[in-house]
Parts: structure tokens; sequence; C-alpha cells
DNA sequence: AATTGATGGTTACATTTGCAACCATATCGT
DNA sequence: ACGATATGGTTGCAAATGTAACCATCAATT
């Protein structure tokens, strides 16, 4: 028999997917409100920010983004003059991006909100859940890491 | 000082978001490549096909879907003849949604599909790491729920 | 029964996304 | 040195999404 119950709620991604969900949209709600990024935006500060000076290819790779989403977010994250770019002498097709002083001065404000965010959820999903939790993700990260390697004829994305 | 290091790989919404991304995308290949269909379809399925007959908004709950999601994934169910509408007699807004029986082997199909994934998951992961995310994921339901309660003057999204 | 306000559901419009094609440059095999 | 192939990055276009406005019906108040 085949047609035994089947219930979406413990459904393991559709859980995932829900929290991830509840918890991403409340922490973008904090920095939209404040300074109008986007999650790309945000994502590519954080990474150049924490790691410094770094090439698109770099950025997608640290904050798993495709590198049409990086692209944009550079344009982006550039016109508001928070990131400079410079070509690499030695080859012209890359390009490193390093953020400016406003930059580096938002990224500070950001990782700020980002600390008071995460212990904001501590709180409310208790040290417990947290812990369980955190396991949990570093399963699925090493599935990711295995995932990734040795597939891929075309490691263009992710 | 507050300086000190931000690692985007540790934040827990960024964690929480690329986990259930890869969980995801991969259970959702599976479905769109052998049927065409969108997650906002398949959900709808899901409930549809779980909880029997009931109304858009319900499907929307169930399902943590916005409304407008849940209509159009109802009209491509429709079109396709997975799924039938009825109006209520006592209530004229309000439709009853129940799955063809075209629609009733297909979720029959589709949740084999998403058991096998399931377990292929668990294999994945490792029982201990299911079982970490599973309470980890459980705590933040918890909040999610209590969130839900009291606030929102207007009921309308999720 | 007429006005006001909810409610279920759809639709229009702007924004965001993903994919594929593309450009420029670099590398490899011969 | 030359053509094939790969790589970093951008762009065009179609599809998915979110938001707000909307329509129809119902409920409550008067």
């Amino acid at each position: 028999m085949t047609t035994d119950s089947f219930e979406l709620e413990q459904f393991l991604p559709y859980r995932l997917n829900r929290a991830a969900e509840f918890v991403g949209l409340r922490f973008a709600a904090h920095y939209k409100a404040k300074y109008g990024l986007t999650r790309p935006e945000w994502r590519t500060l954080a990474a150049l920010g924490s790691s410094g000076r770094m090439t698109s290819k770099a950025v997608g790779i640290h904050s798993s983004m495709h590198k049409t989403k990086v692209s944009r977010a550079v344009f982006a994250l550039e016109q508001r003059r928070w990131l400079k770019r410079s070509q690499d002498e030695a080859d012209r097709r890359l390009e490193h991006l390093e953020l400016t002083a406003a930059g580096q001065q938002a990224y500070r404000e950001l990782i700020e909100l980002a600390r008071r965010y995460q212990t904001e959820l501590e709180l409310e999903i208790g040290e417990s859940g947290i812990e369980a939790l955190s396991t949990g993700l570093t399963a699925i990260e090493q599935v990711i890491r295995r995932s990734g390697k040795g597939k891929r004829p075309e490691p263009d994305d992710l």
C-alpha cells in the first residue's frame, strides 16, 4: 500500500522553507526599512565587509549566489558608492571589489543589526532549539559540500 | 567594541535559507521534470490531496501561501483538470476545491516521490542530523505560531 | 433596507528572479 | 602562432512573485 497519509507539515523541504522564510523575511524587513537594501545586496556587502577585497565570482561562492544576482547587486552597491571596482592588471577579465569608507560604515551598522537580530532569535527559539538547529544545519551543509564536489560539468551555478 | 567579526556562514537566516534552497530545489527538480509543476501547484495539490475538499483560503493557511499564489496555482491545476471548483450554496463568495480522479492519481504519485526523497535525505543527512533539525524546526514553528497570534490587524497575508 | 465594513478571491502592475545567449579576454592543444 | 575551448562578467527576455487595488458577496449597524 502506498496511499498512506502524507502531511505537508512534516515534510522536511516544506518545513525548512517555511522556517527560512519566516526568519529571513523578518530580518530583511529590518535592513530593507532602514537602508532599502535587497537581500543580494546585503549578502554582497557582508561578504565584502568580512573578507575584504575580492572578485564577483568569489562573492558568489562565498554567499551562494548566482553570478547574475551578484552582478546586479554589485552594480547597485556601486551606484550607492558603497563599493568600487578595480581591474586586475594581470587578467583583464576580472575585477576586484572593495568597500568604500561609506560601504564599510554601512557594513558595520548592518552587522550590528544582524547581531541584534540573531540574539533576539536565540531568545525566542531558546538555547536548546538553536543548538539543535545548528547541528541539523551543519549536517545539511556537509551534504551540500559533498554534492558540490565531483558533479556538475558546468560549475556555473550556485 | 562593535567591529567584531561577522561571518555570513554562521548567521542563522543565511544558513537556513541556504539549506532550504538546497533541499527544496533538489526536490522541485523531481516534480518539475516529471510533471512540470511549480511549487505553489505542488503545495496546493498536497494540501488538497491530504485534506480533501477545502477552500482556497484554507489551502493558503494549510500550506502558508499568499492568496494570490494559491489563486494562480488553483487556476493552473484547474486547467490541467486536476481539480474542480464548486460554489458554496450558502455563501457565494467562496468555492470549494476538490481533486479530480486524475488529480488524486497525480497526488498519489507525487507523495510517493516525496516519500522517496525524504528517505533519501534522511540517508544523506543521517538520523541524528534529521532529529536535531526536526527539533530545531519545531522550535521555530512555535515562534511562528506565537507571532501569528494577537498581531496583524490585517490577517490578510501568509 | 440602506450604509458601512469585512471577507473570499481575482487581476493589474511593478519588481525580482533564472536562464541562456553574449562579450571580452585568457588558456590550451597543436 | 592559431583555432578551439574555458572563464569572469553582463545583458535580454521570459517566468515567478509581491503589492495593492479591485469585484462580488456577506454581516452588522442603524
